[in-house]
DNA sequence: TCCCAGGGGCCGA
DNA sequence: TCGGCCCATGGG
C-alpha cells in the first residue's frame, strides 16, 4: 500500500485544499510552509500555541490582536509586562490568568528549542511544544490533539478513548503511529495535521456530520447524515 | 441554555 | 497509572 496515511492525506487535501498554517498576523499562507519563519513570526506562533490551549482559534486571533495593538507582540515587550497586565490583554482567549503565567514561563526559559527541554517549562504539554517544533522552527514531529485523536479514532487507527485522557502515553502512541506511516517530512506534517483540523471542524465534529464527508469510504462512524 | 473549542496541571484513589 | 476536576471566554 501507498501508505494509508498518505491516501488519507490526499483526500483531505483533495477536498479541502491548502491550509495555509501557521496563520500569522491573521492571515493563512500556503507559502509559509516552505519557507524559514522570521524570528517575529517564531515568536508569535509560540505564544499562539499557548494561547490556544483548549480554546478556539478566534479567541485566540482576537487575544493576538489586543497583544498587537498593545505593541506586547514583541518577545522583549511583553517580557517587561507584568503579569497582571498581560493577562488583561489575553482575556478574550479565556484562561488567562493561567495563559499569562505560562506565556511567563515560556519567556524566562532561555535554553533550546528542543523536546525534552522545552516539555520541563510549567505549563507546556507535548500538543503545544510540538505544534511549536513544527510550525515555528520547521522540525519534522506530527502534531497530536484532540482532532488527530478523534479522526484516528473513527478511521479505526487507533483505539477511541473517551474522556479528555491527557495521558503522554496515548499522546505518544498515537505519535509513533503517524511517525511510522508517513515520510519524515516537515511540510508534509504541517498540511496533514492542518487538514485534519479543517475536517474535524467540517465534518469529524463531536456530532459527525457524514453527508459529503471526504473520508466517508472506509470509516468505521456512522453519524448523521 | 447548553455545548464546544488547535490542553495541561494537579490531586485522590 | 488513571480518572476527574479546574481553568474562562465567546460563537453556534
Amino acid at each position: 500500500m501507498g501508505s494509508a496515511l498518505l491516501e488519507i492525506c490526499r483526500k483531505l487535501l483533495d477536498a479541502y485544499g491548502e491550509q495555509g498554517w501557521w496563520p500569522v498576523g491573521g492571515t493563512y499562507s500556503p507559502s509559509f510552509k516552505k519557507r524559514k519563519r522570521t524570528p517575529e513570526e517564531k515568536h508569535e506562533i509560540c505564544v499562539g500555541a499557548v494561547l490556544a490551549q483548549n480554546t478556539a482559534w478566534a479567541n485566540v486571533e482576537k487575544a493576538l490582536g489586543k497583544l498587537r495593538e498593545a505593541g506586547a507582540l514583541d518577545r522583549e515587550k511583553m517580557e517587561k509586562l507584568g503579569e497582571k497586565e498581560l493577562a488583561a490583554l489575553i482575556r478574550p482567549a479565556g484562561y488567562y490568568n493561567l495563559k499569562a503565567k505560562k506565556l511567563k514561563a515560556f519567556l524566562k526559559y532561555g535554553g533550546r528549542m528542543e523536546r525534552e527541554a522545552l516539555l520541563g517549562i510549567w505549563g507546556l504539554g507535548p500538543e503545544t511544544v510540538d505544534s511549536i517544533l513544527l510550525y515555528a522552527y520547521g522540525k519534522p514531529i506530527f502534531v497530536v490533539d484532540a482532532y488527530t485523536k478523534r479522526i484516528a479514532g473513527r478511521m479505526g487507527l487507533a483505539k477511541e478513548k473517551k474522556g479528555g485522557g491527557n495521558s503522554e502515553k496515548e499522546y505518544a502512541e498515537l505519535q509513533m503511529i503517524f511517525r511510522e506511516g508517513l515520510p519524515e517530512d516537515a511540510e508534509l506534517f504541517n498540511e496533514f495535521h492542518a487538514l485534519l483540523v479543517k475536517h474535524a471542524k467540517e465534518h469529524c465534529r463531536v456530532n459527525p456530520l457524514c453527508k459529503g464527508c471526504p473520508l466517508e469510504k472506509g470509516c468505521g462512524k456512522r453519524g448523521i447524515g
